[in-house]
DNA sequence: TTAAGTGCAAAAGTTTTGCACCAAG
DNA sequence: CTTGGTGCAAAACTTTTGCACTTAA
């Protein structure tokens, strides 16, 4: 897998003809700074960047656009630097590819949306054994279990689900958003 | 898992008071009959469907809407009758979502998008045993691998991949669309 | 009979792109 | 200098929704 130092970052982008712009070195530092278990999408890391520029500087030039947000995460994504999280709420979520003890996979209720995080030593074997058979570069490996929380099972999913019902923990996943 | 044989999705629509239309039957008739390996998108499994209504009778009153589809291969995945694929295309992709022999994992190339299967019995149990741990009740686990192919290394991945340069194997996993 | 489902078209989001300007190496 | 990167706004797409009409059970 490509896990990257802070040095190592430069290195590859170097190597790719690619430039370490300040933009792309606030959105790393914001990934690197994030707690663990918590990943933004582009809107969420765009704000964050907003609100630091409103702290920093005041409208004086600092900005970043939402377009450069997700160019970068695409190409850190592509490069093995984040990783790319599909929690199914229409939009995708970024976090950093870790090395192993920090590296961890997702159970996810398909109904609020509420994220457990795991890790698991043999999943990354089996994915590295697996890409090497095929001879493919690995670059992150995810294992996603789509699941229905107890709280929804407890209401009586799938028979009786009240369709205005709201699990307790929906909006859990979004709280990340509260970060800054 | 919840998977279901033909009369089991009828017992799980039932139960909740959902119906079985002639359009859920045809959507899911054609997930049924899919090479196995193959998924689809929402616009690909629409364009099937309007291609049999041309073979079968004329442009007379059986024809299905693109929000229809929509809303079923949602409606089928919040079931765990399909399973929704995230390969990095833009767009989900279904597929019939099948027990053991059959349960299959991805692992995908972020470059060119070809797409490998393989199973692995340690990670359903692994998948079951968290689930099980967090009280969860599983509907589908995946593991999805993002990797480069051995033809994009070839060329030098990641330093001097030429801009324009197309894998041989682009366009790999669109060719499920030929599919009628 | 009646609540769920459908088709259509409009709307809502998210993500991408064209282009002129800027700046890292 | 040269070429990659950026910001902005427009465009492109995918997916969802409102609504009147159907229809499965």
């Amino acid at each position: 897998m490509a896990f990257y130092t802070e040095a190592g970052i430069k290195a590859v982008l170097r190597d790719r003809g690619l430039r370490l712009t300040p933009q792309r070195e606030r959105i790393l530092r914001i990934f690197q700074t994030l707690p663990q278990g918590q990943h933004l999408n582009a809107e969420e890391l765009y704000q964050i960047l907003r609100r630091q520029e409103d702290l920093e500087g005041g409208p004086a030039g600092r900005q970043i656009g939402l377009a450069t947000v997700y160019r970068t995460v695409k190409l850190m994504a592509l490069l093995g630097i984040l990783r790319e999280l599909e929690l199914a709420e229409g939009h995708k979520h970024y976090e950093l590819n870790q090395p192993s003890p920090q590296h961890h996979h997702h159970l996810v209720c398909v109904n609020c949306h509420k994220t457990i995080e795991f890790t698991n030593e043999a999943v990354l074997q089996i994915c590295r054994k697996q890409a090497e058979a095929a001879q493919f570069d690995m670059l992150d490996c995810q294992m996603t279990i789509h699941a229905i929380c107890p709280e929804a099972v407890a209401q009586g999913w799938p028979s009786v689900l009240p369709e205005d019902w709201k699990c307790p923990r929906s909006g859990w996943s979004r709280d990340a958003a509260e970060f800054s």
